[in-house]
DNA sequence: GTCCTTTATTGACGATGGTCAATGACAAGC
DNA sequence: GCTTGTCATTGACCATCGTCAATAAAGGAC
């Protein structure tokens, strides 16, 4: 683990389990177990979390860095998600059905996560049914949050979908390299390339 | 409601119930609560089901027929999902925040739904944990396939996307106009049209 | 620092999509 | 039957995107 990351960590933990505490009245043992199935983890730069083949089984919370999700196609990246500070990620699927997931989750910056697999994740839903509760609630807000990215996506020409980045999470622009950025939007290099230039420069 | 959807309905409510008793090892009582929080509806071609600035407060599966989602985007319908038989629909934004959609819900044929509103539903998570597991792993399960539909949508190209849903849906072709089709697919009704015309001629 | 790789920009050109207008196909209402 | 309105298709024209190639800029390794 990264030096200035140990000191990172230790905060995440008292304010990981100030929340538990916060949402969950249950007993101080329940919140005890319960934290102690989370684990937090340093990753350098470039580090895979998944690659193609491999089934994902864990609940992974960034609580500081930036992790990418992309495939390949016809040999070329295919950028589909960029993972930020707060944002969490899973494939509930790839666990369930034991299946390999398509894609890569790759480390765009250095990055320290809370993780919890998802097997113990449902052994604790069997005996705490409030942590069920709070984690579907959480379920249920993310999966707004891909409707709305879906139609926001459908609806819009990717100059829109340039601005829509610029507007909503505008450090992804210097976080993350731009053709990786590009295919994020649906577009080549080159292409995201004349967007920034008509954006700029607007004849 | 239609005569043709009363026999219909009865067969649902059989097999809901059947359903309920396979899914849920809990007592026949809670089976009975838990059914009679569902209602069966009918509703014409045309119907909405609910209308931009409107809270929306179910849980509604689709037992016969096709909803539309769809906004109005300077004037213009961007149709964002075509909902079939077996497929489900909420917003748990809305209900819980109390905040009006954005968007149209339309059956564009004679449609039959099971309805469920979201506040029983979290009644009833409380008094069953069960139900709410069941629950649970369905939004997982629907989390999961609207994140493949986003990944699938922002690495496909309009004519690609047009062969995934002759590939995938294509019964959607036959029940739903063109115009509509195209708006789904991210593109205007004319380039709609050349595409199919690029598949059936090609060169 | 230099070298080398990666990334970003620019130009040229063909393919595709958006827009507008005209036409055709079809169904509903009278 | 005719009319009307809606939807689908086609053509013309321009804007934008993809592709390929060349160049410039930035970042790492040494």
């Amino acid at each position: 683990m990264f030096k200035e990351h140990q000191s990172l960590v230790s905060r995440y933990k008292k304010e990981m389990k100030n929340s538990l505490a916060a949402y969950l009245q249950i007993s101080e043992e329940g919140i005890e177990e319960i934290f102690s199935a989370i684990h937090f983890k340093s990753y350098p730069k470039g580090t895979f979390l998944v690659e193609p083949g491999e089934v994902f089984n864990d609940c992974c919370l960034i609580l500081k860095g930036c992790v990418r999700q992309y495939h390949l196609q016809d040999g070329e990246e295919k950028t589909t998600f960029f993972f930020t500070e707060d944002q969490w990620f899973a494939s509930y699927y790839s666990t369930a059905q034991n299946k390999p997931v398509p894609y890569y989750l790759a480390c765009v910056e250095d990055t320290v996560l809370s993780v919890m697999s998802i097997v113990s994740e449902y052994e604790l839903f069997k005996k705490y049914p409030e942590f069920e509760s709070v984690c579907r609630t959480g379920i249920e807000e993310q999966l707004e949050k891909y409707q709305e990215m879906l139609v926001s996506f459908m609806s819009s020409s990717p100059m829109q979908r340039y601005k829509n980045v610029l507007e909503n999470r505008p450090d992804l622009i210097q976080r993350v390299p731009q053709y990786q950025l590009a295919s994020y939007l649906g577009i080549t290099p080159e292409s995201l390339s004349r967007i920034r230039k008509r954006i700029s420069s607007p004849k």
